[in-house]
DNA sequence: ATGCAGATCGTCT
DNA sequence: GACGATCTGCATC
């Protein structure tokens, strides 16, 4: 199982499914996040082991859902290898299928809303703690070849102001000229950088 | 277009 | 008891 980093730049691109019974709901990844471990400052993991963070030190391939202000939750896809919590926040999907359902989810029909942003894609799939430990290779919740992206951007993390050298890390990374990437005034410190 | 306050509660100290 | 890996609505320019 890869690193944070690179799960992250090779999620890019991948369609993530929600296999409901009503069908399924899907959007394309386009922004992603590494967060690696102990040592990173911005990562939860970077705290003592707790029962949050749990799963992250399994093996790679499983959920890390987590609730954020109380209010949303965030998507994570655990990375490498066991004891190395490393994982990887889900930030911005281009819609693809189920879309009556997203719309219906978030109470907008605005495409550029439904799931540019780690708690509106949640809320979007209709995710919640309850995919907290899921098997990604499971027939629930999974992701599939979809695209290869033209180009990949990279830029510092959304709100880490409090990891100290780890803020400026260019640990972000989304499509480039993608109108579902989330806004924030850092896109504009972003980098094109090399395919995998 | 940009900025800021408020919502709201599980998790960790 | 304090604080978020966020989002929305309202204020002001």
């Amino acid at each position: 199982m890869q690193d944070g980093i690179s799960l992250a730049k090779s999620l890019l691109g991948k369609l993530m499914v929600y296999n409901t019974p009503m069908g399924r709901i899907s959007g394309m990844v386009v922004e992603t996040e590494a967060y690696m471990g102990p040592e990173d400052k911005a990562a939860h993991s970077s705290r003592s082991k707790s029962q949050r963070t749990l799963v992250q030190y399994g093996p790679g391939g499983f959920v890390y859902m987590y609730r954020i202000y109380g209010i949303y939750h965030c998507f994570n896809v655990v990375a490498n290898i066991e004891n190395t919590p490393h994982c990887v926040l889900i930030r911005g999907l281009e819609p693809a299928e189920g879309v009556e359902a997203m719309m219906s989810n978030r109470g907008t029909t605005e495409l550029k809303a439904l799931c540019s942003g780690p708690g509106k894609l949640c809320v979007a799939l209709g995710l919640n703690k309850q995919c907290y430990g899921v098997d990604l290779c499971g027939d629930s919740l999974f992701f599939e070849e979809y695209l290869q992206p033209q180009a990949i951007m990279s830029s510092p993390r959304i709100n880490v102001d409090y990891a100290e050298e780890y803020t400026a890390l260019p640990w972000r990374f989304y499509i480039k000229d993608n109108p579902h990437v989330s806004k924030h005034k850092n896109n504009r410190l972003g980098a094109t950088i090399q395919l995998a």
